[in-house]
RNA sequence: CGCGGGAUGGAGCAGCUAGGUAGCUCGUCGGGCUCAUAACCCGAAGGUCGUUGGUUCAAAUCCAGCUCCCGCAA
């Protein structure tokens, strides 16, 4: 069960470890960007590449769909980013229950968005967990990780790429172990737990009076979605990627331009961080060396 | 039929409102200056102005269709 590009690689490395995949579940298709069209979800589309059935039932709670797991009497269930509530039934209907790959070291960072808020946070180290899957929000019996360092500019966008195919990894080796009988559940320590909320375009503007290091991780934190999006003259500029910058000044007003080779803005703190790649209304994305050639901006500028 | 912006030499933009020699900031190539340079000076190449059709003596510019890109909203 899984619906968006995160959980794809899984299908495929379940399918090379010669496991057989009887079903998919996905979300339904939606209507997605520039007149609604109507788009299936990217589990859907990767899943029928391989002919495997897709059922997308709206709700899992109506008893609609364990008919379908008792008809196909599944031996395990993986669950990667699926995104609706399993009730009890289903978690207990597959013979060995279901099984969770989560975008982060358990405990910490439950919920929603943990990839995004490790970067935003500005952690070091992250990974993928499985988990036997309960009723709580992934707070399920922790079966085996993978850790993996964060690098200090690296996006989030770039991380969800890797923490995918670690994903699909680590979901092989625990089926693999799960025939031996060599699983060791762990319990959580649910004080040590916190929430990744859902990403909301309210995060996305820059407050210049923080930290460089604070927009910094902002910034790659939503990349390359939400975008973090700074005002210049009363135009949204989305930022893309950003770098700390080594200039010290303590005159300029937060948000300032206070160099244009390369685009500079100065932060709270006399920090300030460099715009590698921004992306105005209506415009691509593209280097700042690039938007600057055709947008004059000049010394004192002041972005909101 | 959700709303809106855009397509102009290799890159980013201006020109379009009031049709009539295609411009700017860079890049590229050649030359010069310099101990030297991503700096500076001189010169050159490079564009069927997304595509199709229409109006006109004349269309990048006005009109209609099509393709692709982007933002918002979901």
């Amino acid at each position: 069960m899984g619906t968006p590009e995160f959980a794809v690689p899984a299908i495929d490395s379940i399918i090379e470890a010669g496991h057989e995949i009887a079903a998919v579940f996905s979300q339904p298709d939606k209507p997605k960007g520039r007149g609604y069209a109507l788009t299936p979800p990217p589990v859907k589309v990767k899943a029928l590449e391989h002919s495997i059935p897709v059922y997308q039932p709206v709700t899992m709670k109506d008893g609609e769909a364990l008919k379908i797991f008792e008809e196909i009497r599944p031996d395990v269930a993986v669950v990667i980013a699926y995104g609706k509530i399993l009730p009890k039934e289903i978690l207990d209907a597959p013979k060995y229950g279901c099984i969770n790959v989560h975008a982060s070291l358990l405990p910490k960072y439950r919920g929603a968005a943990p990839i995004q808020w490790s970067v935003i946070d500005g952690e070091s180290r992250t990974g993928v967990t499985t988990m036997q899957m309960d009723v709580g929000l992934d707070t399920g019996d922790m079966l085996m990780k993978c850790e993996t360092g964060i690098d200090p500019n690296e996006t989030a966008g770039e991380l969800h790429d890797r923490l995918s195919e670690m994903g699909a990894t680590l979901v092989v080796e625990t089926l693999e172990a799960l025939e031996k009988g060599e699983l060791k559940p762990q319990k959580q320590d649910d004080s040590q737990s916190c929430y990744a909320k859902m990403l909301t375009r309210e995060l996305c503007a820059v407050d210049w009076s923080r930290n460089a290091r604070d927009i910094h991780n902002q910034i790659r934190g939503l990349s390359p979605w939400p975008v973090a999006v700074a005002v210049l003259e009363g135009k949204k500029l989305k930022i893309h990627r950003s770098a700390l910058s080594d200039m010290k000044n303590h005159s300029a007003k937060c948000g300032e331009v206070i160099s244009t080779n390369p685009l500079t803005v100065k932060c709270g703190g006399g920090s300030a961080i460099v715009l590698l790649e921004v992306q105005a209304e209506g415009k691509k994305r593209m280097t700042s060396e690039d938007y600057l050639r055709g947008h004059k901006i000049e010394l004192g500028t002041v972005l909101q």
